[in-house]
DNA sequence: CTTGTTGTAATCTTTTCGATTACATCCATA
DNA sequence: TATGGATGTAATCGAAAAGATTACAACAAG
């Protein structure tokens, strides 16, 4: 299975907000056809990364703006605020055998193992921020 | 989303293999009383295992074996034999317009983040071999 | 007050996974 | 060499999750 398309949406939005917002009203319309999907699916992105203080969206009035600097967002934290992962990465089988000797164990022994590279793979997302995106962004353009 | 269970009942099975198949037959039907899950879902898992050389098993005669010793199978070994991820951990958004700046270039930019922090996890998946697993199991008995 | 937005609940469809049934094939052994 | 216990595998089923979509109340600015 794969990490939902949630999050490189709120990227993509994010870049969009960033590079648009200044020229003109970024409404959840206008990030939809940029992204290419249902209004109401960036709406519910933005009020995830609202909750996260990572923009400002106003009903009513129309367009999101950043909360803060592109330098002062992560992947990491994009990908926490739209609840990329529920919890845990890898997802265990429920109810082993607690009759067996390995049914009973398995998942004190493996666990541990699994949450390290999951936050492995989590420090990398700290590792980038939103202003680097920017910059090889405008790199490309 | 989730990574599969397959992942974790395979090393499971592996790690009953090891412990019983000097004593008992270990069967798909033992192995699944052991994970708690049905014996056809083993077998498929088995199967995997097979191709990637990691167990022996012979319709007909019953009975899995390890085809190799604990210490030669990692972590990340069990978990490209079942599968766990198909090819890209991150799911990105299909698709985005390729009139927009931004949806033009957001993959070119994020995929390279993304690789890496999927790469990142999967190193630590091969830091850890069976032979680890089992050491630690037998601390925890 | 009117118009354009946001906020959010409710549905629907698609996809994926594991569970299960069914049965052909295989093989050790009695 | 027949047989009983296993494996291999296709086909279904039901549940869970995600994104798309519809609908509409709430809101803000002109």
């Amino acid at each position: 299975m794969q990490i939902t398309s949630r999050f490189t949406v709120a990227v993509h939005t994010l870049l969009a907000i960033h590079m648009f917002s200044r020229t003109q009203k970024t409404t959840s319309d206008f990030l939809a056809a940029s992204v290419n999907a249902n209004p109401v699916v960036i709406r519910r992105i933005l009020s995830s990364l609202k909750a996260a203080g990572i923009v400002d969206v106003r009903a009513g009035s129309g367009g999101a703006s950043l909360a803060r600097p592109l330098s002062d967002i992560t992947l990491y934290d994009v990908y926490r605020a739209v609840d990329s992962v529920e919890g845990d990465l890898f997802h265990f089988h429920e109810r082993p055998n607690p009759d067996c000797p390995v049914g009973h164990n398995i998942r004190a022994v493996l666990a541990p193992h699994l949450d390290a590279a999951q936050r492995a793979m989590e420090e990398q997302l700290r590792q980038v921020t939103l202003s680097d995106l920017a910059h090889e962004l405008d790199a490309l353009l």
